[in-house]
DNA sequence: TTCAAATGCCAACGCTTGTTGGCAACGATA
DNA sequence: TATCGTTGCCAACAAGCGTTGGCATTTGAA
């Protein structure tokens, strides 16, 4: 039971500026002195708080992606309920556009990417495919979807992709998913 | 009718080094120093030839996707000729790898991405496509998997999918791409 | 009231970066 | 041979970066 401290706003100022400029920036170009600008506060707070600029990227990028539970759920519903989650998942937190900025430059991102979709998709998969073996497999093939999906929309900003609407967006990458989930090659 | 300059070799060398520098590091960690280290040669000599560290990437991530002509080949076996086609593209020339790892945080690196796929992808889309008017969406849908599968293979490198052999990847991607291109939502 | 810990800012360090200007060697042309 | 553009390197610049140490102020407990 630790007692709450009196520079709790401050960090929490800091965590937030830093999520908001690494997801903007990417991990090179969001700088400790920017952020820092952006929670009012001196650099030096940063260092002291989070020791260095990995170390704030590691409390900035802690992520989970809140699997749902999806036992007793039809079958063939499963594609749905995945993109819709993925897309929740993707617009009500900019830490993993974050993470996925950072992820393409910097390794200790890329290894926590990794460890998110075998750890947290692949055990899902385990629960539904036809072989649990293929779960690694199908785990990162639902990966490649809804990362590309996410890349495109949120980061490249291609025009045909940022106006699909939530519903064209679902109808056509259920489909997908829906296959890499419970379809045979 | 240009002659052909003594430093041709020169200018060559920098921009074999700032490809593969800039796809293995990204555009901000690939610095002018160490492509010119690469290229054995000072690194005053890369701003004489390109001007500046931008320009040169623009030299460097000149890329064309070489979309095959599909008149003729059968509708259904379009999905495979193009994800074959994306492979051989992605494993043939680094330059693509440099431009993805670049878009990430280039705002001109994205832009030509998304020319890319709307200028490239998008005719053939409008050539095969059951409506023509769709063809942006049906490209950018091409783009979210193939942009995905090559993030995840090449760049976060997630196991599952860096092991999947050619014919497993064909096999699995192709039916979503030609649902992509060809089917109705 | 006293005092030590916590909080915050300032100034500066050392380093790397992109970029520039000048100077020597070379090579083709006259 | 004399000349002039080309090719290349060296040394240095200004700017920005992450990071550090010291000093003032505030806070909460004794």
């Amino acid at each position: 039971m630790t007692s709450p401290r009196r520079s709790d706003a401050t960090r929490a100022a800091i965590l937030a500026a830093a999520r908001e400029r690494f997801a903007a920036d990417g991990f090179e170009r969001a700088t400790i002195r920017a952020i820092a600008a952006d929670a009012r506060i001196d650099p030096s707070m940063v260092m002291r708080y989070y020791g260095n600029k990995e170390r704030l990227f590691a409390a900035a990028a802690e992520f989970d992606l809140r699997m749902p539970d999806l036992t007793g759920e039809p079958t063939d519903r499963l594609g749905t309920r995945l993109v819709s989650h993925f897309i929740n998942r993707w617009e009500g937190d900019e830490t993993l556009l974050a993470l996925l900025r950072a992820a393409v430059t910097q390794e200790a991102a890329a290894e926590r990417m990794r460890l998110l979709f075998a750890g947290q998709v692949g055990p899902l998969a385990a629960q539904v495919a036809p072989d649990p073996a293929e779960a690694p497999t199908r785990a990162g093939l639902i990966a490649s979807q809804m990362l590309g999906f996410a890349l495109c929309r949120f980061v490249l900003r291609l025009p045909p992709v940022v106006s699909l609407d939530r519903e064209a967006a679902i109808a056509w990458l259920a489909p997908t998913v829906q296959r890499y989930l419970t379809g045979t090659i």
